[in-house]
RNA sequence: GGUGGAGUCGCCUAGUGGCCGAGGGCGCACGCCUCGAAAGCGUGUGAGGGGGCAACCCCUCCGUGGGUUCAAAUCCCACCUCCACCGCCA
């Protein structure tokens, strides 16, 4: 969500957005609302001021002023409800559209409709060169039975997966790695609800666009997050944070629940796109200093980075495209991490600033040491996503005898295995 | 699942229909006092929207949404959240 005055004193930087986002939207039918729903509101003030000193002169009139004003109030009323009626569908109208409103992308970020005009920045590593037919991820966890598909299907359906023994505590090794990373470095872990009511997704901008995308529970008024940055934003949700509070730094941790209703029949083998993941998640909540937010950025890219790196995984950071980067961000980095059994790198992680757009949807404001009440900026960042991550970790430390090289990170959390 | 109680301006609290256009205390800010401070005294102290060149002015908000009334923090209904107890339960 934009705020007001600066899309009607910039329009065309507005419609540039929407524009190099490919985006549905009408800023001129925004901007006539607005203009429509500023003069209703005066109107309705006005008309409001009056009626409220019918009531003020009641209390002094005697009978037959009292009865004049009884009828005048119910004439009046009229009007006045005709005018609310007016004001309530222009500015429901009004905030649909709003909600729609764009942040105005990086002017760093390349231009295009879709992934495929995103840039890589840089990589890091070399892919790894097997003297072995290696596995895909899939055929060596069951070999090795450290995942279950077909019978996990059979509970659970389709994208459904088990994982079992070791690679129960590889997953929770990383997850554990991760989490002791960021607790280290300021970050406070929090451990999330993922079964969330519908207000804190609206407030991060999941809805309403993204509603086919999200598990509804009708019954319950509830929905299933798909990251754990929906519960991290609800919590201060209408709060005014103080400034000494800033910045607020989390490691959300949270199972995560994903529809894929657009990805179809893609990648339906393995674990690589599932409905139910579990995910470790980096988020931050600053002033409204773009150098400061730029930083920020850069340290979450960098802490994923260096999770990568620790791990020993090969990866490429990526810039991505206007129209791939969604609706309120201003700039997203995905990272993409070797997977030798496609040969490719794929998205692991994704690292976000979406300026005050979040905020001002979830009201999440602080004060400024001069006392000035302004929205705040949020970005987010992975940490570590299994069992996607744990997928490229089975691929690329396969050995030649089927077993697994456990990365040097992750031995102290497996009883300094080297091997499973 | 059941029963009872409660949600007021950062915090505590007053407020059972018009004098609430929300009072008091704490906290905070500024000033006086002081060598300096504390104490004391005084003044100020929310958010959102709108109008005006401006000084200013208006509207909305007492958990949320409805309702009753000329008039609602106050009465009625529903919901949300919290607390206590009972039942069930990982």
């Amino acid at each position: 969500m934009l705020d007001k005055r600066f899309i009607r004193e910039n329009p065309d930087v507005v419609k540039q957005a929407v524009r190099v986002k490919g985006l549905d939207l009408d800023v001129d039918e925004l901007l006539q609302l607005d203009q429509d729903n500023r003069k209703l509101q005066f109107e309705v003030d006005t008309a409001q001021a009056r009626r409220k000193s019918f009531s003020k002169e009641f209390a002094k009139a005697d009978e037959v002023r009292k009865a004049e004003l009884r009828a005048e109030s119910t004439t009046f009323d009229k009007q006045l409800q005709e005018l609310r009626e007016q004001l309530s569908a222009t500015s429901a109208r009004l905030n649909e559209l709003m909600l729609a409103t764009p942040t105005i992308p990086w002017e760093g970020a390349p231009v295009g409709a879709d992934e495929s005009a995103n840039t890589v920045v840089r990589t890091w590593g070399t892919p790894p060169e097997f003297d072995f037919t290696p596995l895909d991820h899939v055929d060596l966890a069951e070999k090795r039975g450290w995942a279950e598909f077909a019978r996990a299907r059979r509970v659970a359906g389709e994208r459904a997966y088990v994982l079992c023994g070791d690679a129960v505590l590889l997953e929770r090794a990383l997850h554990s790695y991760a989490l002791d990373l960021l607790h280290g470095s300021g970050f406070r872990l929090m451990s999330v609800p993922s079964l969330v009511k519908e207000a804190p997704l609206v407030g991060t901008g999941m809805l309403p666009k993204g509603r086919a995308e999200i598990y509804e529970i009708p019954a319950d008024d509830a929905f299933l997050a798909g990251t754990a940055e929906v519960s991290l934003v609800g919590l201060h949700a209408g709060e005014i944070l103080d400034a000494s509070r800033l910045p607020i730094r989390y490691a959300g941790i949270s199972p995560c629940f994903r529809r894929e209703i657009g990805s179809a029949s893609r990648d339906v083998r393995g674990l690589l796109r599932v409905h139910q993941f579990e995910k470790v998640e980096q988020f931050v909540i600053c002033a409204d200093d773009q150098d400061e937010s730029d930083r920020w950025h850069a340290e979450l890219l960098g802490t994923a980075e260096s999770i990568l790196q620790a791990l020993g995984l090969a990866y490429e950071v990526v810039e991505c495209a206007t129209g791939d980067m969604g609706v309120g961000k201003y700039r997203m980095n995905d990272i993409n991490t070797w997977f030798p059994s496609l040969g490719l790198f794929r998205e692991t992680h994704s690292c976000s600033s979406l300026k005050d757009w979040q905020a001002r949807r979830a009201n999440v404001r602080y004060r400024t040491a001069g006392g000035e009440v302004h929205f705040a900026y949020t970005l987010n960042n992975t940490a570590v996503a299994t069992p996607r991550l744990l997928a490229a970790v089975l691929e690329n430390f396969q050995t030649a005898d089927g077993a697994l090289r456990v990365p040097e990170v992750l031995r102290p959390y497996l009883g300094g295995r080297e091997t499973l």
